[in-house]
RNA sequence: CGGGGCGUAGCGCAGCCUGGCUAGCGCGCCUGCUUUGGGAGCAGGAGGUCGCGAGUUCGAAUCUCGCCGCCCCGACCA
């Protein structure tokens, strides 16, 4: 009779969001803090999801003609100094080793030892490394494009961390890629925008926006960088993956130069792209609610999870033949290009709390098996994005499945969009503008804003009046048509606008 | 790195201000019985260097100082 029903997580996304975030991580089992400061372990169901998208991508990259390469995890200092808007932009973040070498200290424990003529510095991304290889196998214009992608894990002196969307190390992918004219490179970093894009609505079931981000915006180093950006449910802004044209910059840094059809000696074009584990985090934030975890299927480690019930050993002899059956028939059905992945839960605990652990942990479809399913031929279906349980027919059931999901997966996207559409504006109002990024309660602020859309010069003033509403231009929309007008912030004439949110 | 909060059993917390029996509570865990279409009930039980280190004191979870970690806000960033 409580007037508030019970959630499995709690506080609910409206009481308390990032508290709410980290519940659903614990409550999903997806990962935990470690005893290194900032840095987390993903555990088996979080790492699965991980997994499902490195698949899906890596299938993706190669179908672009990539091909996979490993580069050290140590780059010499000096690599790194090489490019002056790179070191500026990494250095502050650098994990450094300085010794090979452990010894006993004079009161017990470890001292280090072994200094290191030169420093190696933990990889904070691989541009120098790679370039300084890409340096060496370029000669001729023959040798172009060289089309590469690494997965390795990249460590970044965070000072605050946030699990999966800000750790001080991450997994991720890296392309990098260097081509003869820049022309060819500039559809290089547009193309593997175009499959972020792709894989972040086909697969994550999150939409996004694809966009250029701004001067004060852009990756250390490059001309132009490109985003997706999703609208998370609080409304911030996510960067969910980029595409860096990095023009000659690394080029002339690196001398990475070929000869041209004419002999001319001239500088690479090059370019690199990255998504990392922070797109777990997305994932999260786009589609979880208060009862936990909720998994696109296309993602889901499992997509079907059959939960055995009976009584005695009488009828547990009746139900495990029949759930083992149902399994093996899902098992025949593929969705998505391969196999259902299908899990039959026989583990000797309680019905109710077994079903909630798979509630939290986001597996889009339960079937919940008893005696009288039995007798009816039938499954009783619990749908995780709806909340929905009927009893179906077995025969109907597994005529449908693979649709069933497929419309799941449709669902998740469309409430997604449903949710970024609602929460986007167009201002031309900079009170109105302030407002809408204002919260009501300072103290302990609400979900409020958005995305904002406004037109803007792209000068520091205007960044710096952004600051004081803790707003960042996220990116300059590339199906952007030019709107004639005045800059919100300065007054000045324009035909320029962005995408403004508080942003992760 | 600046401001704030927190750190007591696996999880969530009380106790601290005002130092003093054996450090409690809820959930979870183990055992038994009863249950069983829905996050079970009863009984019994296991589990704690009270974040770490110094100090004050006859005595510290409690007071003082230092350090570490986590969370939130800021600066910075994928």
């Amino acid at each position: 009779m409580g007037k508030k029903k019970r959630t499995a997580i709690e506080p609910t996304r409206q009481e308390d969001y990032p508290e709410w975030y980290q519940q659903v991580i614990r409550a999903a089992d997806l990962a935990e803090v470690s005893p290194v400061r900032g840095c987390m372990v993903i555990k088996p169901w979080g790492f699965a999801i991980w997994e499902n998208m490195q698949a899906t991508l890596d299938r993706m990259f190669k179908e672009t003609g990539h091909e996979n390469a490993y580069f050290p995890l140590f780059i010499p200092m000096s690599f790194l100094e090489k490019e002056a808007e790179h070191v500026e932009g990494f250095a502050k973040e650098c994990a450094v080793v300085t010794h090979h070498r452990l010894e006993p200290g004079p009161e017990g424990g470890l001292v280090p030892a072994g200094k290191l003529e030169e420093p190696l510095i933990v990889r904070p991304t691989s541009e120098t490394i790679i370039g300084a290889m890409f340096a060496k196998w370029v000669q001729s214009y023959r040798d172009l494009p060289i089309l590469l992608n690494q997965w390795c894990n990249v460590v970044r002196w965070e000072m605050r961390t946030r699990m999966f969307l800000r750790t001080a190390e991450f997994l991720w992918q890296e392309g990098h890629t260097v081509h003869a004219t820049e022309a060819e490179a500039r559809e290089e970093t547009a193309r593997m925008l175009d499959v972020y894009a792709t894989f972040a609505e086909e697969y994550m079931a999150m939409p996004v926006i694809r966009g250029e981000k701004t001067e004060g915006e852009r990756f250390p180093g490059a001309v132009s960088t490109y985003t997706i950006e999703a609208m998370m449910q609080d409304r911030k802004a996510l960067q969910a993956g980029t595409s860096h044209f990095l023009g000659q910059n690394f080029a002339k840094a690196q001398e990475i130069k070929f000869q041209d059809q004419h002999g001319q000696e001239v500088y690479a074009w090059t370019t690199s792209w990255g998504v990392s584990t922070r797109l777990v985090g997305a994932l999260i934030m786009t589609h979880s609610d208060d009862d936990g975890l909720v998994l696109p299927p296309k993602l889901a480690p499992r997509h079907v999870v059959i939960l055995p019930i009976y009584r005695n050993d009488q009828e547990r002899s009746e139900v495990l033949p029949y759930c083992e059956s149902l399994r093996a028939e899902l098992e025949g059905l593929s969705f998505d290009g391969a196999p259902l992945r299908v899990q039959l839960d026989d583990r000797d605990i309680r019905g109710g709390e077994k079903n909630w652990q798979h509630i939290k942990r986001g597996v889009p479809l339960r079937l919940e098996i008893g005696p009288k399913d039995l007798a009816q031929e039938a499954v009783f279906l619990g749908r995780r994005d709806t909340g929905e349980k009927r009893s179906v027919p077995r025969s109907e059931f597994l005529a449908n499945v693979v649709s069933l999901l497929e419309e799941i997966q449709q669902n998740l996207f469309a409430q997604a969009l449903k949710l970024q559409k609602e929460h986007s504006h167009w201002f031309d109002d900079w009170d109105a503008f302030r407002a809408f990024f204002t919260p009501q309660n300072p103290e302990r602020p609400e979900i409020h804003g958005g995305f904002a859309m406004a037109r803007f010069v792209d000068t520091p003033a205007v960044e710096e009046k952004l600051k004081e509403l803790k707003v960042t231009i996220r990116c300059v929309p590339l199906d952007a048509e030019p709107k004639p007008g005045k800059c919100l912030f300065t007054g000045e004439p324009t035909d320029r606008w962005a995408v403004f949110a508080k942003a992760y």
